[in-house]
DNA sequence: TGTGAAAGTTTAGTCGTTGCGCTTATTTAG
DNA sequence: CTAAATAAGCGCAACGACTAAACTTTCACA
């Protein structure tokens, strides 16, 4: 079960993983701008027609797929324990979310790709494309806890903010401070219109 | 004093209009991505250098650039009728930009020139962009409002949030019952925290 | 063992975008 | 009125991200 793959599957596994490596080393060193797809893929030792083949585009040499990230904001809202409103769930599904990252703070890797990433437009651009991709299904998820429509505009809304609410945690040296503030706003406001969620 | 300009600046302007016609034309026949930006040029009959001397990149050529769209928005903030709410002025703020696009809904060419911009990834993210580029200015402006230090997070947040219920907003079909809706949780949650703002 | 799918390569190309050196037209100053 | 300064516009060559096509190698599996 450790090993359920043929060396196959290993080996492109393992240029997989030259690739990212051999991307976010050159990223850090250089600059995201600094460094062509040609000098990463030369690094890894393949073509750059391959390295296409593994990844997407450019930015997406730094970012490990989560498939299931959906699946678990979806989860935070319906499967939140009685009595918690859906305001008070999404804070702390982000949160805990970003304290699971912060484990590796004391790893200086960690710190300085968090900056690559704030720091360099097209990956900040990117990694919020990514988070914010699940909108529609949060925004269905929401609608089913209270038993709203489908499309209800209020529904929307907390799920576009509370999405939002995380670059604003993201940037402040202060994460749990940071989410109260910014949830407080919706808590109040999603608890004068939808009482008891 | 309707005609301050010499002949080289009404030529100049004479150009960047060709190629901004032209784009809009061409991108509504064959949608935004068949074209090239050469094509564009080809129809404005001007060369390529010359597009980009006059736009940004080719997701411009559809925007006019509204320069004091930042300072209307901290306008609309810092002299809002006494009584009013920050998010109440802000939606009215919001809801008025969209009906003085609206006014023009009678002219095919404007409902037509907002199906392809939301329809267009590319064209929907610039606008999208162009709208979000004044956060920290009107975040500042609510921030002054209210005495509040200048990073606030949730002066931030609803800088963010109000900014953020524009494309909300705009993908509906009743805009005034949409931004009531999306504003309310804003209104109820800024009013529980700041009374009287 | 051999066959076919999948990983990888090479090559050539598209498209947006920029830099360079040049011509041409307009403005401004002498 | 003329000459120098200014700016628009041009063609061309290039760069970087990305794709298509045709081909070779390698491994899994029947």
């Amino acid at each position: 079960m450790t090993e359920p793959t043929g060396r196959r599957e290993r080996k492109k596994a393992q240029t997989r993983q030259s690739l990212a490596d051999a991307a976010l080393k050159l990223f850090l060193e250089r600059g995201y701008d600094q460094v062509g797809v040609k000098d990463v893929a030369d690094v890894a030792d393949v073509s750059v027609t391959t390295l296409f083949k593994h990844f997407s585009g450019k930015e997406a040499l730094v970012f490990d797929q989560d498939d299931d990230l959906e699946a678990a904001l979806v989860a935070a809202v319906r499967d939140r324990t009685p009595g918690q409103s859906i305001p008070q769930a999404l804070r702390e599904h982000i949160l805990l979310k970003q304290t699971q990252f912060a484990v590796h703070a004391t790893d200086p890797r960690f710190t300085d790709f968090t900056r690559l990433v704030q720091e360099t437009p097209a990956l900040r651009d990117y990694a919020h494309r990514m988070w914010t991709r699940h909108e529609a299904a949060l925004t269905r998820a929401i609608a089913e806890a209270v038993g709203a429509p489908e499309d209800d505009v209020s529904c929307a809304a907390l799920a576009r903010f509370a999405l939002e609410a995380r670059s604003l945690i993201l940037r402040h040296a202060e994460p749990r401070q940071a989410a109260d503030e910014a949830f407080a706003l919706l808590e109040h406001g999603w608890a004068a219109s939808h009482p008891g969620n």
